[in-house]
DNA sequence: TCGTTGTTATATCCATGCTATAACACAGAG
DNA sequence: CTCTGTGTTATAGCATGGATATAACAACGA
């Protein structure tokens, strides 16, 4: 299965479809193209309401993740426009992190490595 | 002042609290053995509800960054335990980052780069 | 004793997440 | 044209969590 749902998790369940396939995309097991299952289909297969679905998908497309058309469904086409704005949301997101890390005592070069092992990780399946 | 809440924001309070204790915490404005203020004291302060500080409190306990006694109020205590379990935390906190990192085009020394400068930030201020 | 500390209990209000049912406009297949 | 399947919108109901208000308790210092 592609999409994987956890009902016992305190994150919303739209939050988590959105997740999974933003991983799914990095991870290059979704890419620029391919079609998700309808919003009816995906609900179905995942236990969960068109509408939570729905709102999942309305985040990618609004995330530039998906095109959603009457036609094709949701199609993956990943958009990157404005690069700045990519990188003040990803500081932003930081924040927390690196605050807790300098609190913890964790090093730098500590930081620096997971960084890269886990970007190395997406990086290397993305170019099977 | 040393704590800022934003109503306007999604984000619930007593997160914002415990938030912005950290950073307080990891910019040395909060050292440890300095003392909040009460959680009447702080409710009022800001403008909100002793019970939602009482919250923030807890949870600043339980994840090792304050003592709280009936003495003293809350004291910063940053307690570092387990090392490995900080570093598994920040590993799944920085899971979402990264995909979307690696979707929209950022390498992995923007990435780095990035993460030098906030924690360097911190880092500077915690030797004044 | 009095005041202040953290802590707990109850209750209420509101926003949000999720569900259910229904309907709509649009486009491809028959 | 008709039928079916898209995304999309609307409305309603229910459960949960955040925030509030009021109240009370035990513990400690002045």
């Amino acid at each position: 299965m592609l999409i994987e749902i956890d009902f016992d998790s305190s994150e919303a369940l739209y939050i988590q479809l959105y997740n999974q396939v933003i991983k799914a995309i990095a991870a290059n097991r979704l890419r620029d193209g391919d079609s998700l299952p309808s919003v009816r289909v995906m609900a179905d297969e995942l236990g969960v309401n068109m509408h939570t679905v729905n709102k999942a998908y309305a985040l990618l497309r609004e995330d530039g993740y998906v095109n959603l058309d009457r036609r094709n469904g949701a199609v993956v086409a990943v958009r990157v426009e404005d690069h700045g704005a990519h990188m003040e949301s990803m500081h932003d997101n930081m924040e927390m992190i690196i605050a807790q890390a300098v609190c913890k005592n964790i090093e730098l070069e500590e930081m620096q490595e997971l960084v890269r092992e886990m970007y190395e990780d997406y990086r290397r399946l993305s170019s099977l």
